[in-house]
DNA sequence: GTATGACCAAAAATGCATATCTGGTCAAAT
DNA sequence: ATTTGACCAGATATGCATTTTTGGTCATAC
């Protein structure tokens, strides 16, 4: 989870965004202060502000960090996974990742009593990149022979983004002995919109691990650790 | 939409409640103080507290009517619609009816912003006792042969309830210019999960027809107006 | 070259006295 | 028998002075 390939951060930095990471899902952003991390960290308030400028962009590679440490198990199951080339186990091991990954969940359904402030910042940019990708995505697959030919991938697309969120919402809702178990539900999701949506043959399969793959490259490209904030460029 | 069959209350109340409505939807429930609404309802307050006990069981009284008029256009639209009875319909009437209809909308999405304090105390209430009534529901169903023998109506009633949820939020959060047609998703939602889980032939459409009167008779039963608080029986 | 923690200004929380608002009542008017 | 609106107590908002907290800095120590 830590030191992973595309972790860029030294491990001091881990060990500070580990404590950030923790203290931000027990009290929220707003209640976690700077001095708060540093003393869990065992380092000074000081050393904090050697590595980034502001609480604000501590967060933020926070936030990168756990997006990235999230979206490398999701491509090493689908990698992994018999089927992760059809269309719809893309959906399901995202949304089996998330289940178990708090601070992702917390930014998935935007989660005032977590991000707090910094929430209302980004707002609903979070879910509307989240969607906008996701129509790109169905497109390529779509091209790719991935997606049913007389499917409309911004629907789908729409569907999809819409299932995922209301199924952890809910989730959060209705009690856990009177909901059935969350995993076996998600099965069941992607089971049936690969069923309305995806085509089953070989070739296909082989043409959605191959845009997954091409995709992540993208998002590679987009979010170098230059946008990531270690001010200090380390060596100048 | 005033004056159904079921709905209980006199021509004044309904003005009040009509006030009631479009303030509330305004302003939201703390910011609307009963003097507003005995204002635009061309009414003195004292007239309000003959009505009702307090502004909180005006508040309930205006939901029931609510729920009762959505509850109305739903049940007749299914009955006229040619595909009434099929398993999904029931779910793609009730979408589209939210679409139209705000309070319930509000309702349904626990909006706080409108439901203010009101919800803290009702909170999850109502979507799990929606769930729940899902569950019931789809068992029935099931068990007249509406619904796939193979499937688990528990978690196809998870599925809905997380579905509808997440298409109504989502659904605010894009933008209209990016997301498609919401009735379109709606409809598109309706049919995939038909297919998943429906039973195409004659006799389920009857079948389904005939659950859901009665269910609806049975939801009439459990919600009469004496749960409704006109404290003053009216005639004694 | 690194790391620290006392220090600072700005912001947020606290306490408190005063003013306003609001749900609910009831004597009086109709 | 109805309906009203002035009236009330409790809750909420406002203004303001004081205290505490917090993000961020930097002279000093290692």
């Amino acid at each position: 989870m830590t030191g992973d390939n595309n972790n860029p951060n030294t491990e001091r930095e881990n060990r500070i965004l580990d404590a950030a990471s923790s203290l931000v899902l027990h009290y929220g952003y707003d209640k976690t202060t700077v001095s708060d991390i540093a003393h869990q960290a065992r380092v000074s308030k000081g050393a904090i502000y050697l590595h980034w400028k502001s609480k604000d962009e501590l967060f933020q590679a926070l936030i990168w960090r756990e997006v990235w440490s999230y979206a490398e198990t999701w491509i090493s199951q689908l990698e992994a996974a018999p089927d992760g080339g059809s269309l719809f186990s893309m959906y399901k091991y995202s949304l089996a990742g998330l289940h178990a990954h708090p601070f992702m969940r917390a930014l998935f359904t935007r989660d005032r009593r977590i991000l707090g402030d910094f929430l209302t910042r980004q707002e609903a940019e979070l879910i509307r990149q989240k969607f906008i990708m996701g129509k790109d995505f169905l497109r390529l697959m779509q091209q790719a022979g991935a997606l049913r030919e007389d499917a409309d991938p911004d629907v789908v697309a729409y569907l999809m983004s819409s299932i995922a969120y209301g199924l952890v919402k809910v989730d959060e809702i209705v009690s856990p002995d009177e909901a059935p178990d969350f995993l076996r539900v998600i099965e069941e999701t992607a089971d049936m919109l690969n069923r309305a949506y995806g085509t089953p043959d070989e070739a296909s399969q082989a043409a959605g691990k191959q845009i997954i793959r091409q995709v992540t490259e993208a998002a590679k490209m987009q979010f170098t650790p230059s946008q990531q904030s270690n001010h200090e460029q380390k060596k100048e």
